[in-house]
DNA sequence: TGAATAGTGTCTATAAGACAATATCCC
DNA sequence: GGGATATTGTCTTATAGACACTATTCA
């Protein structure tokens, strides 16, 4: 894979004069899905749309993505400007780029989700006054897939702006895929935990019951746990042991 | 949801008057992962470049997005337009967008990768003069990740232009992780397939031996399989029963 | 008849669901 | 002790791996 320096030389010059624009250049964005589990329900937040298009409805916290940053980049720097966060769990979802899917024009989004525990999401929350906490209905069982709803605290569904619905029931799909074989779950909990606070979120994600003497197997087994020694504090019946997140281990 | 007439119009003048062009707008591509399994490999294609930069090296096939497309339209239109090919398994992989992927300047690529069967992928491999077929050796094992090598048919390694030895190996690890649990091998078959054949397709994909009584016990459990009644022909052996896949069933 | 692969039977190991007994803490 | 939940034991069922046996076709 040697070059010659002609060759350095030939290929700068073509570069130099390359121009991109001759094609069409859409925007891009991306927008974060921060989701947490707690109250027997998942919830994410919002941000009321100041302008239009959707004015007043709610949409996910994005950005532009710039020019020296990849798209993840630009997920970790909207979830540290809107939601104040950082060395959360992030990861690319989906890119959605229906042409009219932004009436401004031609804007293509890739879709992110970050996982925090309840509660650095209420800190996240409560933090600036454009931020919502909403509540995710899923209509659907396992991992049909679809777009989802949002409700306020009382029930009350909240319209939501552009095809962010999708983008959350997306999110929401891949949460369960991957709840059935990867650590993620320890995500949404706080750094100790009892085995009973883990399935209560599993239960959440997946949308259904799950046994409690084989989830309690599984985990042990799976190695990913490490039991603390200490016990819960403040309870009204027997404490349970509290378990951390072990790294990594055997599958 | 109503709005009033006058909201429309200042809506309306309100996005007439928009310049999306105030941010920065990165050209979008789409690369296309095409991918087959045949002779106990992983197979794939690629275009020999003609242009800088990387002239000379392999690169897989795409395009711009045009903007009345969605990524996912386009690549359906470049698997026509550079394989031919209509109508296949194809599912949109991830989003590159590291800022100097491309020397030529900021391009984001939205990959997407394909399924055929090795008779469809020969006649699009053929088809074109530009288009090579190439071996995928995969360095790692079961979901590790990572970039994958190409060799040609005697084995020597080729080199492969911006980062896609990443895209083929993501394709890869997402094709392993699909196959636990859905029918996408079928895709990789034609039409009437005997369950040897289609063992034979997973151990490929999954770079591992399995269980062959366990294997055929699961796939006909699926529901997903439906046996034709008809037998193998010109085989030196007892001619095994084609299969054909059936639409959908109880998970 | 022999070669070669198809297809099946069965034993074992492992994991999951069901259910209940026992353990432990706080009041 | 009573209430409440934690934790464990065990039975049953389902699934996967291992291995070998029988079946069928063609040369």
């Amino acid at each position: 894979m040697e070059a010659s320096s002609t060759r350095d030389q030939a290929e700068a010059a073509f570069l130099s004069g390359y121009d991109l624009s001759r094609f069409p250049q859409p925007s891009v964005t991306v927008d974060v899905a921060l989701i947490t589990a707690t109250e027997g329900a998942l919830y994410t937040v919002t941000v009321q749309r100041k302008e239009h298009p959707f004015t007043g409805w709610q949409a996910l916290p994005g950005g532009f993505v710039r020019l020296d940053e990849s798209p993840d980049d630009t997920a970790v720097r909207v979830l540290a400007e809107k939601a104040g966060l950082q060395g959360v769990f992030l990861e690319q979802l989906y890119t959605f780029g229906a042409p009219r899917r932004d009436p401004r024009g031609r804007v293509i989004t890739v879709a992110h989700y970050a996982l925090v525990n309840p509660e650095r999401f209420r800190a996240a929350a409560q933090g600036d006054g454009d931020i919502e906490m909403m509540r995710i209905v899923v209509p659907w069982k396992g991992e049909t897939g679809g777009a989802v709803k949002l409700s306020d605290r009382n029930g009350v569904t909240i319209p939501v702006a552009f095809d962010h619905a999708e983008i959350l029931g997306m999110a929401v799909k891949r949460l369960r895929g991957k709840l059935e074989y990867t650590p993620i779950g320890f995500q949404l909990l706080p750094k100790r935990f009892t085995l009973l606070e883990l399935q209560r979120i599993h239960e959440i994600v997946l949308g259904r019951r799950i046994n409690k003497n084989a989830f309690r197997r599984k985990m042990i087994a799976s190695g990913m746990l490490k039991a603390t020694g200490e016990l819960q504090d403040g309870v009204e019946h027997r404490p349970a042991e509290l378990y951390r997140f072990a790294r990594r281990s055997a599958t």
